[in-house]
DNA sequence: TTGTTTAATCCGACTGTTCGGTATGTTTGT
DNA sequence: ACAAACATACCGAACAGTCGGATTAAACAA
């Protein structure tokens, strides 16, 4: 079985990550994925729909995991779990590239965010939902924390919560705009870890 | 004097914010700032040389900031200082926005700026001096209060400042996602606050 | 197995439109 | 009169999408 139709997304999504929904042609879709126009219609019905399902097939997943699977008893296994999906992203998404293209992978998840947001409507309130659980995770695991004697601290729950959150969304934004990826995961260890060592008791 | 000019370089400026350089069109840019093509054409050579131009004149200016100016034998008035410059370009970009289009000004820093690093190589390098800078100012106001004992805290210098700057930079990006950027200047006050009175003696 | 039909898959030349950019003009201020 | 400032009709290239047909695979019959 010859799955052409995944092989296009996963082309598609590679490329939307490099460059951006209005920066790839049809013509390098086309190209890099080895088929022609004729079999991409075939599958499609537009460049606008094929964008559509990368995000429902990769995007959406790779952003959104189930915090019920993660370790919520200690706010270290907690965060050092985050770290572990981060880490994996990364390596998939690289692997995946370099089957297809060369080079290195200029992984720019919120290239490809911006244009779901603008083209498809219905991901902001799916984003919106998205940072609201994951907000509440963080805070559930650190309210825990706090009550088995884990952490102390001045901040409430929801503040280190939010701590936790946008210090690493700051730092993707900063890796960005200065390349190199792989040291994301270290810097964002460093802070996370610093900023659980600071409410250690 | 009908500064035509900066009449042009303003709405391509607003237009960039909003969609990214490659979904503004020339038709676009001709029509909002209120001329034709043969008088942009007069000012510019292309369309890429008008971004070159906004990046230099608004978008570099509105990024890069001096330190030296900014309060720094206290902390707390640094980052109130900060915060105040934050909210003022958002008060101006408003202003601008309200005087050419209609409806909410949808401020998207970092499309404009994802563009920049692709486009404008030189921005790269730009980029991260501003960061190395940034980081280095709040390191050194951070080391200062640690001295005269404004504050007392586990965290290195480094580390702390990283958390500032980080901090609002990922806020920066769910604001995006969820829109409203009137609430982002909240947002980064509360965090910052927090982050203060943490490390208060 | 072999031949025949039918459907799925795939191809690439072609089309209408939109794009950034140009050529050639007209108006305006000095 | 003569630049500088603007307007507009137009151009070729690039774009997403279409179409008739070729190729392959599956289904069935002999």
């Amino acid at each position: 079985m010859k799955d052409s139709k995944g092989q296009i997304l996963k082309t598609s999504l590679l490329l939307f990550l490099q460059k951006g929904f209005k920066e790839v042609t049809m013509k390098e879709i086309v190209k890099s994925s080895g088929f022609s126009k004729g079999a991409f219609y075939h599958y499609f019905s537009s460049k606008e729909e094929v964008f559509k399902e990368v995000i429902d097939v990769y995007f959406s997943q790779m952003l959104h995991f189930d915090y019920n699977t993660l370790p919520s008893n200690s706010l270290q296994s907690f965060y050092k779990a985050n770290l572990e999906i981060l880490q994996n992203r990364d390596m998939i998404l690289n692997s995946w590239y370099k089957e297809t293209f060369e080079g290195d992978f200029p992984n720019n998840m919120y290239y490809i965010l911006f244009d779901a947001l603008r083209l498809l409507p219905e991901i902001k309130e799916q984003q919106t939902n998205r940072i609201q659980e994951e907000l509440k995770a963080w805070e559930k695991v650190i309210t825990n924390a706090m009550t088995t004697g884990e952490i102390k601290t001045r901040f409430s729950p929801k503040n280190l919560a939010k701590q936790f959150v946008y210090s690493s969304d700051g730092i993707a934004m900063h890796m960005i705009m200065i390349s190199s990826s792989d040291k994301l995961f270290n810097e964002v260890k460093e802070i996370w870890d610093s900023l659980y060592e600071s409410v250690k008791p």
